[in-house]
DNA sequence: CATGTGACTTCTT
DNA sequence: TAAGAAGCCACAT
């Protein structure tokens, strides 16, 4: 099994992305931030790569400061173009016009 | 134990 | 604005 990390942390995490409204992408570092560990962008990554473990959270809505899509994840681009969110290209979102802020 | 890689960011040139 | 370096955490070799 993986209890590598701290579940609290998981917790943290998984709290701030099920807040991401509809629509609208977030990056890692904004989580860290959020979550008072700005430095720890990969933890975020990481424990998003495993969330459905965890339950169902909207982990689509999350890219990387490029606005750059997960590799190796078709289904991303369909999940965010049905909120209305529109690509920059084949593997970027428009992130500019849709990032998430407080 | 050392190195390198990965759903990463930020600061500095 | 683009490119390089540093920082930070977990895991594989």
């Amino acid at each position: 099994m993986n209890r590598v990390l701290d579940d609290a942390l998981i917790y943290e995490i998984l709290s701030v992305v099920e807040e991401i409204p509809e629509g609208k992408v977030a990056t890692y570092g904004q989580i860290a931030r959020l979550i008072g560990r700005e430095r720890n962008a990969r933890l975020v990554g990481r424990v998003l790569s495993m969330a459905e473990f965890y339950g169902s959270y909207p982990c689509h809505r999350v890219v990387n400061h490029a606005g750059r899509l997960v590799p190796g994840w078709s289904e991303q681009k369909q999940l965010l173009e049905a909120e209305g969110v529109s690509m920059k290209n084949m593997d970027h979102v428009d992130i500019k016009s849709y990032q998430w802020h407080l």
